[in-house]
DNA sequence: CGCGAGCTTGACGTTGTTCAACTAGAGTGG
DNA sequence: CCACTCTAGTTGAACAACGTCAAGCTCGCG
């Protein structure tokens, strides 16, 4: 984690977040806000929030990847969601609990914004048109978390699998060919199977032409197939 | 589903919804929601809200259980959550969607009331706070999305099923013996598993004496080790 | 009485996990 | 510069978990 205290690492007239927020609030009352804001940079690895940590903080992902990582009482990692940057976060844990329910962990180096979740909260409880905008955004990752369910809940590797390297393609890297920066492993995690399962299905897909892998470079050659699979379970 | 439009089934000043509203607002606004208001009586196993229409309604659900289905394009069924009143539904739709991402299905006998949405909505970009509480608990479901997922990703039928039983007893029915009103098909649906495991699973913790099965009755005797089974996975 | 829906059980095949062994690459220290 | 270690990836075999199928059972309802 670096952190520049006083130094900008980007520039806030771009954000994302300050132009939800100028949309509907004047400049002086968002300047409130900005003054509680942190931007920081996270190594590959490095956890943002923890799990059980008290929530102070809203998080906005300005460029990079993260997991969203629940670690259950028997030490086992679950993989909520992977996101990519622009987005808001943490707005979960904000409508519901005082702590965090999972941690957010760096997949990729990522910048970051930190704003104060207390100040936020009292400019937002007069501005709901704002409240509104965050919260559309904020509980994205819920829609995510419900399709994930039902692809684990209904669907063997094979689908869930594809599910995943859809997912990945369309939302988080924007590309059909991309350096996958998660580990088999984690991947894992995400499907809900062992990590050899993961490796089995997708040397399958790479043998039958619907994917290439190299190395940690995966392209998808048959997105048709992949979505025939998942559609099938 | 039966509609008795200026007789009131249920009364009014006794609503927790406008509990929450005349928080925030003064009575002449709450009237307003009221009047789009719309006292609905739904038999065991009719649809209240249907996957894909248009989100024209928020929903309060005053008294019953319903299920969240999600019908998938293989005509699958897949229960996304339980839920008892009195409690808020909807606004998850509500938050993301002009149309419902899934149908709300009466599993008894329910009494609800149905809000036109957009009167509510402009009301509530006036006044964050209530809509502050409103998100609190319209996003409940999704916590309880969120760990079925964790239940389904990474445990075996045991301790889904043991999952579902505790979550049944205390949130659902609130007790320990409770008539269970949901067949052992739609256990599966929501469990992910087959309704043949289901049955195999209950009768093997039936004659471990972990619970007792009188035919609709179920009676949690060792809740300990339902919790113990849940927690190993 | 007969019918259908929900429930139950056992046999059997498929899917997926676990375990163990092996390979390759990256980092470390003598 | 080489041996050592650690991590990630890979493969196959044995075994357990789970779904599917088929048959029979009970209960409520027309």
């Amino acid at each position: 984690m670096t952190d520049f205290s006083d130094k900008k690492l980007f520039d806030c007239t771009q954000c994302i977040f300050r132009m939800y927020s100028c949309m509907y609030m004047p400049e002086e009352e968002y300047e409130k806000i900005r003054k509680t804001a942190n931007q920081l940079q996270f190594k590959k690895g490095e956890v943002i929030l923890k799990q059980g940590s008290k929530t102070t903080h809203l998080l906005f992902l300005h460029k990079g990847v993260i997991k969203m990582n629940y670690e259950n009482n028997a030490g086992k990692n679950i993989i909520l969601t992977i996101v990519s940057g622009p987005k808001l976060l943490g707005g979960a844990n904000l409508f519901f609990k005082d702590y965090n329910l999972f941690s957010i962990i760096a997949v990729e180096d990522c910048d970051v914004c930190l704003f104060d979740s207390k100040t936020l909260m009292s400019l937002l409880a007069e501005n709901g048109s704002l409240l509104l905008t965050l919260v559309e955004r904020a509980t994205e990752m819920f829609q995510a978390s419900i399709f994930n369910y039902i692809s684990l809940a209904h669907k063997q590797v094979n689908g869930r699998i594809s599910d995943i390297l859809i997912y990945l393609s369309e939302h988080v890297y924007k590309t059909k060919q991309f350096i996958l920066t998660l580990t088999r492993k984690e991947i894992a995690e995400f499907a809900g199977c062992s990590h050899e399962n993961v490796i089995i299905t997708l040397s399958k897909f790479n043998k039958e032409g619907i994917i290439t892998i190299n190395g940690k470079e995966i392209i998808i050659n048959d997105m048709d197939k992949l979505q025939d699979i998942s559609r099938r379970g």
